[in-house]
DNA sequence: ACCTGAACACCGTTCAAGT
DNA sequence: ACCTGAACACCGTTCAAGT
């Protein structure tokens, strides 16, 4: 009856994310979500190349909803802020954040992200190759950090894991503060002699 | 004509991880791995209860493959050999040694690499829940380090990661080192105050 | 221009039946 | 005891056809 365009790109991925949150990813399935679009299958087709590309989208979509805090914020502050951002995404998208440790990280999306972690380091005092090597670092870590949370690999309770959280912040911070030093990012010989034990 | 038993749990589970490795996770189909043993996909279920089962099972067989390194080495070379064989690991598997992120670690296989860390770190000097926590925050960078590598999220050169691995390692045995301070394990306020800056 | 019907090859899974 | 045939509901995908 009308030719209004019932369906986009947009709204294919959003309803996509929807339901691997509400039901998990491999319920995210072309029928299914073309049937909560009120509309067939085949249609999707004419807005996405097929189900890899549905599943891209859903990732870009997760990374565009991620909140960056202000810019003028001490650089400490922003980095904090990140790492929890990623917890609270993970939380939110259980089935889908996992998938950001598995691709190369070239989307718009993960660049934005990406830019944000290099702003901040360079304000702690980091240059040159220090700033994309503790980005990945630091980005490997607390993502792999809030997958494990989030999918079950760590079975304590909620407060230790929170606890080790807290460490693992600390441990970053100590990272940057050591590539920061003048004499070169080199996080070795500093306080004493390494422990050797039997 | 024979009422050999053709194909076991083992032998299933083996070729579905050689099928994982050769062309990837999705082309882990019942009717593959059945079609490798000469027998139809039905038959598969006389050993193994569904397919999510079955990659559990792949995914054990990875962890039982893992070499450990002799427990007669010292604590710092032992726990850089598990390391290494973590990340050859997941070249060998680069399809299914990222699900070691997303699953519950409560397999034997599981419990008896975790152990081993368990063992250097005690070594170490760290006590307590000090060997728990580090053994998790270790293995989550490390897991986490090499499905990144093995994935193509890091689009640097071999050199490069390998130059950021190594830096990573370094920050570990830091770690390591400050929680096995006797003033207990807080990597907090040592040398200099954190930089700030603009 | 955008959606659908019909069709295809392929999934995981069940169950009664064969040897 | 172990494997198979037949069947089912469900996938992703293509393409000609409708409006």
């Amino acid at each position: 009856v009308a030719r209004t365009r019932i369906i986009d790109r947009a709204s294919i991925i959003r309803v996509a994310l929807q339901i691997a949150d509400e039901s998990g990813l491999q319920s995210v399935t072309l029928q299914a979500v073309a049937k909560r679009l009120g509309v067939t299958a085949m249609s999707l087709y004419g807005h996405i190349d097929n189900k890899a590309a549905l599943l891209d989208g859903v990732v870009e979509e997760l990374l565009a909803e991620f909140a960056l805090p202000d810019a003028d914020l001490p650089w400490r502050e922003r980095l904090s802020r990140i790492g929890r951002a990623a917890r609270d995404s993970a939380r939110r998208h259980p089935d889908v954040f996992p998938l950001l440790l598995n691709r190369a990280a070239a989307t718009p999306g993960a660049h934005r992200v990406r830019e944000a972690v290099h702003a901040a380091l360079r304000d702690a005092g980091l240059t040159g190759d220090d700033v994309y090597r503790a980005e990945r670092l630091l980005t490997t870590m607390i993502v792999g950090f809030a997958t494990s949370e989030v999918s079950g690999r760590f079975t304590q309770s909620a407060a230790d894991v929170e606890a080790d959280y807290v460490y693992l912040e600390r441990l970053l911070t100590r990272m940057i503060a050591i590539a920061s030093e003048p004499d070169e990012g080199d996080p070795a010989p500093s306080a004493g002699p390494a422990v050797e034990s039997a």
